[in-house]
DNA sequence: TTGATATATCAACAAAAGTTGGTGTAATTA
DNA sequence: TAATTACACCAACTTTTGTTGATATATCAA
């Protein structure tokens, strides 16, 4: 019996929006801080749809937020869903075993 | 600059394993310790073929290994690998400013 | 040896995801 | 106001993934 339930379907959605070069490689941009989609655009050389259709997967995952500043609009990491991605692997790594949690990884970063 | 530089092709194939379904049932199933095909099978009601082919989508990643024994083969978790996706999705949440580290998140169980 | 079982793999097909080029709209500048 | 910019969204198409049913192989039991 799993120390932690996984919440399967929400877990899918969260990977499979984590699971493409361009989302990562726009993740890894917002990693600095807040960026328009022209910024973006620029340093991934993705055509405008494309990253609009990308950044629209990682939206609906929540793991961007994003905001309208006259005609730009601005993303940046959402890091309670951040949060919530590491959990879900945490949950994987972690097993109940003679009734108690058991760690079975992770030990030197998490308690 | 990003604290720790992320590897976006392994960070996309660990994420495209961890994205469907029926993969994370099969781990979820690992979480209580090594399991035979014919084990998941059953409680995953998945015909053959198609099981046999998420696994080796998780093996390929790395995220389980694999053993044989006699007709049956058992499958366990590769708690190495789940610890690799964790620090990929610590990384994304953790940004470098004024020369040092900063974790975003993260706070209540990593250093 | 014959038959059954466990599982991998393959080919054909179905479904989902990603790309491209175009259109629409709001904000901005000339 | 007219032209331009930033961006979302859509339809058609391409590519990638996943499913199904069949076949192949190894092990084990009778």
């Amino acid at each position: 019996m799993p120390a932690v339930a996984l919440d399967i379907a929400r877990a899918t959605v969260l990977f499979h929006a984590l699971s493409d070069e361009t989302r990562l490689a726009v993740l890894d941009m917002l990693r600095e801080g807040e960026r328009c989609v022209c910024d973006l655009q620029g340093a991934l050389d993705a055509a405008q749809s494309r990253l609009s259709f990308h950044l629209r997967v990682l939206r609906d995952a929540g793991l961007v937020n994003d905001r309208k500043e006259g005609r730009w609009s601005y993303y940046r990491l959402n890091h309670d869903v951040l949060a919530e991605v590491h959990d879900v692997v945490r949950a994987i790594g972690t097993e109940e075993s003679a009734g108690r949690r058991a760690l079975k990884v992770f030990g030197k970063c998490c308690g």
